[in-house]
DNA sequence: CACATGACGTTGA
DNA sequence: GTCAACGCCATGT
């Protein structure tokens, strides 16, 4: 692993880890915040990263369609719904009902 | 070093 | 409005 590839994941793991309960944010929001929009697979790449890390709460990332495309790379196809719907998020056919409510952006909100 | 892959996003048809 | 293709960048082989 590459020390400036670790700065770049760290950031991500930061901004996961500050998403509010309730509140899901998008690959493409994180990467824009960190300023590589162009990114935005990286992003994801990160979570893939991050899933052994208990501190960042990968599911509460989706999208930029509000999809939980990550569902299958959890322990249970059913762990992230679940998860968000723990946390007070509806989610119906891997996709969060009123994703535009519950989306959180760290350009705006943080 | 070059090729193929992927938790995405944008643009064009 | 939906569907397909391209681009981006890091990782693994």
């Amino acid at each position: 692993m590459k020390p400036e590839t670790l700065d770049f994941f760290d950031r991500v793991y930061a901004i996961v880890r500050q998403v509010p309960i309730g509140r899901v944010t998008s690959y493409g929001a994180i990467a824009r915040y960190l300023g590589a929009v162009r990114s935005a697979r990286i992003v994801g790449y990160a979570m893939n990263a991050a899933h052994n890390l208990e501190d960042v709460p990968a599911h509460r990332v989706v999208n930029r369609n509000g999809m939980l495309t990550g569902k299958f790379h959890f322990e249970g196809s059913k762990l992230m719904q679940q998860l968000l719907e723990s946390e007070g998020v509806q989610v119906e056919a891997d996709q969060v009902q009123d994703f535009k409510q519950v989306f959180w952006d760290p350009s705006e909100e943080l």
